[in-house]
DNA sequence: CACAATACGGAACGCACGTTCCGTATTGGT
DNA sequence: ACCAATACGGAACGTGCGTTCCGTATTGTG
């Protein structure tokens, strides 16, 4: 196993220019932005663009990797009671979301059987738990909430993060959240001011 | 104006077997099955299909209009509380979703562009609204929800169903209603037992 | 500077689908 | 039974997109 040359500059160049290209046409088209877009915007021919991911999957992998270890990599924020630590995660997370579509489209379109998606809810679960620890103290939340109904309530709230407007989706999270909160202690964080600012839809 | 033959009974017979086939194509392979495999399912010439339904719209109109219709058309039923009225609204559309994979990918899938899905969200908005009128008297939901948040809740729940075991459809239903309930009374229609059985996610 | 190794660009290919077209078969009316 | 009206089947077409290929340009090395 020998001797190696150098990595032409060029090729250097080029993958920095794909992924960067990838990353803005991915977040503004969404997860099925057409590759010869993506190649265009990087200044790029097709075959380089390719040589370089050698599937369309691979780029996508290449994108959202990095969001999505975002997502799961910031955990709860620590000295909150768990249910307001939850809410804090949402709320951040989803926030994170807003423009970027490639990311909607992945957690509120892939298809059940999609590798991605089960990262997803994968990592999402291990948030979920990490939550209901913090539960076992403080008991902020239902005890009837598992870890993966917390994963799939966030996957339904990324849903409302395509569909509604985007003022509606802190309300959105609050109405969620209270539904995981132990019984008692009615905290609207919305009043009825903001209610009306929001239209009667 | 003139004389009209009588419609040809191979005609009304074709689309019938037309449409039966892609009621059950549809719901098995969801949304975006091929057309020639409806064709060969109902026994008939892709052209014929076409000259039946013009364009895959057409078709997928035909087929979810009708899922759809009864989606709305059998609202909230009465002599309920709004809270339980809506709850029972949303356990049974939800449950007769169930195997319909097109359905599902409508109200799951469905871009936010998507017209059909504009269909959805206002029938839906009309059940929030006639669910909150009642809530007019017994006030038994959060004064802060709106008819546009019940569409929407409801359509997050759908994305639940493309995803979350069949088992935990009812349990996260509890949780989005505890959400929109009126703050006080913890009714947990989830036991323990029951938690332990749906496994630790 | 010369030369081999390496990349590049983008035309071309393959495939999957929706849709159109037309020669042939079926049907209703007489 | 005969004929015109009407449908039928399915090959063929158009398009869009992922992917491959190869002649040409660029780069590292001696």
């Amino acid at each position: 196993m020998g001797e190696t040359r150098r990595r032409r500059r060029d090729v250097v160049a080029n993958r920095a220019r794909i992924i960067e290209a990838a990353e803005s046409v991915l977040r503004e088209q969404g997860l099925d932005a057409d590759m010869r877009t993506i190649a265009q915007a990087a200044g790029v021919g097709i075959g380089t663009l390719y040589r370089h991911f050698p599937t369309r999957e691979d780029l996508v992998h290449e994108i959202t990797g990095v969001d999505l270890a975002r997502l799961a990599e910031q955990p709860l924020p620590p000295d909150l009671p768990a249910a307001d630590a939850l809410r804090h995660f949402f709320t951040t997370a989803l926030g994170n979301l807003a423009g970027r579509r490639a990311m909607v489209d992945l957690l509120a379109g892939a298809k059940p059987g999609d590798a991605d998606l089960k990262r997803c809810v994968e990592h999402l679960t291990g948030v979920g738990r990490a939550a209901l620890a913090r539960s076992e103290d403080d008991r902020t939340l239902a005890a009837d909430v598992t870890a993966s109904d917390i994963a799939y309530q966030f996957l339904a709230l990324a849903r409302v993060v395509q569909l509604a407007p985007e003022a509606d989706i802190g309300h959105h999270v609050d109405l969620v959240l209270r539904g995981m909160e132990r019984g008692r202690g009615g905290r609207h964080s919305a009043d009825v001011a903001d209610v009306r600012r929001r239209a009667g839809g």
